[in-house]
This record gives structure tokens, C-alpha cells and sequence, in this order.
DNA sequence: GGAATAGTGTCTATTAGACAGTATGTC
DNA sequence: GACATACTGTCTAATAGACACTATTCC
């Protein structure tokens, strides 16, 4: 996904611009909020930044809880994705099959050190049978339980930025199939249901949920069934190309 | 609602980073994407990039149409909805009473003089009786109907950018109250209907659109109505703080 | 009264939700 | 057969769309 960057760079001096000083540079990173469902409970992905004795100036926050991300490096990152794509991977070990741009935050006061500002990305992924790995300048990774994240105070104004994000994430969970993301490629239509229920907070009926799924043509089915102590479930698959697939309508009840 | 920075700026060298290359940063520049409807089309506001003799490696892309934009100036802006909000006024001297995030674009090859990313935003706003005028580093300062304007080769990556705002604009149209900013602060529910009818491109049942607009609360009866050469029409007002309602479902026909 | 647009009433088709009922596996 | 969960069928209520009808103004 990364490719070199070709452009030919002038030097800052000659950049011309109607603005008096544009060689005032903000900072840019990338964030990137990870969700996944673990054990019936919607978590979040955070990091602990690392203690650096004497840095505390140019590295703030150290110590805190955070969302994975960092400075943009023009070098090494061909586009916005690339960057949190690798940020990512740099920290924590993880591989996002996808990544959806949530929104921009910049002003003067959100970085002790200067005016940045930040692109943020989401994603919601399937935890199951992920090696979490701390990576650079981070002292430890962990999931977290959406609730018990809400209650921390974050690194810069991540705290706001994380519920920019859960309000986002519900509000999709109400219309659209983005939640089928959190499952593994085989799922069955309860196992999905149950997910619905975890984010929304209340359950669905059966019967209609179904419906929903199934009128939607975004699911096919796969060849095996999911086995247990009772008949088997059919297992579906994400049709191709199909991860948000808006519904007509919102749920009702 | 600008204010000055108030943040204490550590230089450069010093900002720690696990990036090896923090120094090297991208351009940061804000852009604006108006619409408006205009003789019963939808129009889409640009400018045309000024020519400044000899400056074509600093200041590219001369002569060539782009949306309404600029670097960021981390001594004028306080954030980066205020940068998009100046440069819309000192480029056009057009006030927008609300901005909404499109999304932001970045990489290595969409500006030629380096790495390169910009925070776009857009509006609906009413155009009858609004001042133009061109700004700064602006030659030219227009409404484009929208079939014309996505014809045109503009600046930097601006026709893409375009193209992704003109269908975040029609999706939202599906289901939400949104276009309501594009008339003035009283309005007909026949007027409103027109709007949506322009941007979806085909008609609307009288009835039902009324039903649900009218269910959805989000207006309400002004005193006035508009009087013409037949039955006149009650004047609405969006009611305060609900100027982008979601509708439970979509247009069906 | 005629023309024109505003606004309403009624019917139908669709469908979400409720909920009971049936199906199919394991033990 | 008991159980557990998967899956389906049927009824009801809500409502979007179609479209005809009425209302109110100017001329």
C-alpha cells in the first residue's frame, strides 16, 4: 500500500502563500480508533504512552492512555491512510483490513507543544486470536471496556475525539451493516444479531432482524454451518465489496 | 469565534518524535465546498487561482479553476473550522453560518511542490443576494452549475474532491433535513419540495413529502406567508438548533 | 368563474415488530 | 424424549406513495 512519494519538494522559503507566514508549520499526525466486541462487551484499543525522562516538553502526555497514532512522516507515508495504517502496525502489531476516515480535529490548544492538528481514522475489527504488541514509545497496549474508557482522561483531546467516535459508531449501528465487521469472515445471523444488541444496548426481535439481513442482499451464504449443542446455524459471509451496506430505514424499536 | 493561540511553541528540533524525520512536515491547507441552488440548478462556488508571473513552481495551478481554500496560518486560526471560515471570506467575502466536515485528502503527489494534505468542508447556504467579490491571490470568483463545474480539470486534486462532496451532498439528501439551508430562513414547503426534487433529480409526491417533513419536527409555522397570483403559501422556519434532522427512512420512488 | 398553486383525505401496498410455532441438532 | 437454539409463519399496526379532491387566493 506504501509507495514512494515522487514529488519534488521546494523549499519552504519560496512556497508562496496569501497567508503572511506559512512557514508556521502546525504538526499533523493520525489516530486511529479500533473497536471489536470481546466477550459481549464493545471495547476500545488504547495505548499507554512511554515514559522518557527529561522529554516531558517536546513528548507530552507521558504515561497516559491513548489512541494509537502519531506524527505524519512525509518520507515514509505516501497518503493519510498509509500513515495510520502504519502507525498502527508500529504500536501495536495490528493489521486493519479497512480503514474509515472519521473526522479532523486542529486548533492551537489541543497539543502543548504547538497548533496540530489530527486526521482520525476507525475501524471495527474482530479481536479474536489477534497478537497485541507494544511497540514504539509505548509502554503497554490494551483493550479497554467502552465504559471504563469513557472514564479515563486521555492523552491530548483523545477523550473527545473517542466520543465523537462512539457517537458515530452508534448512530451507524442504527442503519447501516458496518457492524458485521466486528465478526470474523463466517458468522452466523445470531452471532450478528448479538452484536447489534451489544452496541444498541437492547435487543432486537429475531424475526425481523433477519428480515433486515437478509432483504439487504450484503450477506451470502458460506458452505458450513456453525455447530453446538443444538441444530446448527447457516454461516454467511460479507458479500463482496458490501461492508456498509445502508438499510432503508432505521430499526424501530 | 476566532481567538488567539495561546499555546507555548517548543522548537522544532526539539519536538520529540518516534518518527525519524518530524521536521519534515506536509502543507496543511483548508477548503470549502459551497453550493447553492440558483435558477433551479444546483451551483457549486469556485474560484479561479490568480496568475502571478514567475511564481509557478510556489504558487501552481495558475489560471486553473479550485475550490475556495488556503494554507493554514497558525497565528491567525485558532482552529481549523475558523481557518476554512477566513479564507471563505477574505477569497469571497461570503460568510457561511455553519460548516460541515467533508473529509480530508493527503498525500505525497497532490500538490507539486510537496507532501500535501487539506481539511475540507462544506455548506448549503441560501444565494440570493450575496455579495462576491474576489479575494487574495483570486482572479475570479463564480457560481459553476454543477454539470458544468465536474467537467472542469480543476486545481490540485480538486475535481475528485468535488465529486466525493456531490455524493456525500445527494446521499444526505435521501435522508435528512440538510438541504433546507439552502433556502432563506422563511420558506414554503412547495420551495422546500422544489429543493429536493433539484438535487434528487426527479419528483416528489406532494403528500408525502409534507407528511414527512412536517412529522419529522423540525420546522415551524412562521407568521407570514408568501403571497402570489394564486392561494398563498405558509412560511416555515428551521426550528433552532435542528438544521440537519435524519429522517427514519429514505425516499422510496 | 377561471387559473393557479396550497393543502387534505382516502386507499393500497409494503413492511417492521410481536410472538407463537416448527425444525433440527446434541445429550 | 428433553433441551437448546435455529428458523419460519401469521397477524397487526404504521406509514409511504398514489392520486383525487378541496381550499384560497388573484385576476
Amino acid at each position: 500500500m506504501s509507495s514512494k512519494p515522487k514529488t519534488r519538494t521546494v523549499p519552504e522559503e519560496t512556497i508562496y502563500s496569501d497567508a503572511p507566514s506559512a512557514a508556521l508549520h502546525p504538526l499533523l499526525s493520525v489516530d486511529t480508533i479500533i473497536f471489536s466486541v470481546i466477550g459481549g462487551r464493545l471495547n476500545v484499543l488504547l495505548v499507554k504512552r512511554a515514559f522518557i525522562p527529561g522529554k516531558e516538553l517536546s513528548y507530552p502526555f507521558q504515561g497516559k492512555w491513548a489512541l494509537v497514532g502519531g506524527l505524519l512522516d512525509t518520507k515514509r507515508d505516501a497518503s493519510l491512510e498509509d500513515a495510520a495504517l502504519r502507525r498502527l502496525l508500529e504500536k501495536t502489531n495490528l493489521r486493519s483490513p479497512y480503514l474509515e476516515q472519521l473526522q479532523s480535529f486542529g486548533n492551537a490548544l489541543r497539543d502543548p507543544r504547538k497548533w496540530a492538528a489530527t486526521v482520525v481514522y476507525f475501524a471495527l475489527i474482530a479481536a479474536e486470536g489477534l497478537q497485541l504488541q507494544s511497540g514504539t514509545s509505548v509502554e503497554e497496549v490494551r483493550w479497554w471496556p467502552i465504559d471504563d474508557a469513557v472514564k479515563l482522561k486521555l492523552a491530548f483531546d483523545h477523550s473527545h475525539i473517542l466520543e465523537v467516535a462512539l457517537h458515530r459508531l452508534r448512530s451507524k449501528v442504527e442503519y447501516t451493516t458496518l457492524p458485521a465487521n466486528l465478526l470474523p469472515a463466517e458468522f452466523t445471523l445470531s452471532e450478528l444479531q448479538a452484536i447489534y444488541e451489544i452496541i444498541l444496548g437492547r435487543s432486537l426481535d429475531k424475526s425481523s432482524f433477519r428480515k433486515r439481513v437478509l432483504s439487504a442482499d450484503f450477506v451470502d451464504e458460506a458452505r458450513n454451518v456453525r455447530k453446538g449443542p443444538n441444530r446448527p446455524a447457516q454461516l454467511y459471509r460479507i458479500k463482496p465489496g458490501r461492508n456498509a451496506v445502508v438499510f432503508p430505514r432505521t430499526f424501530y424499536s
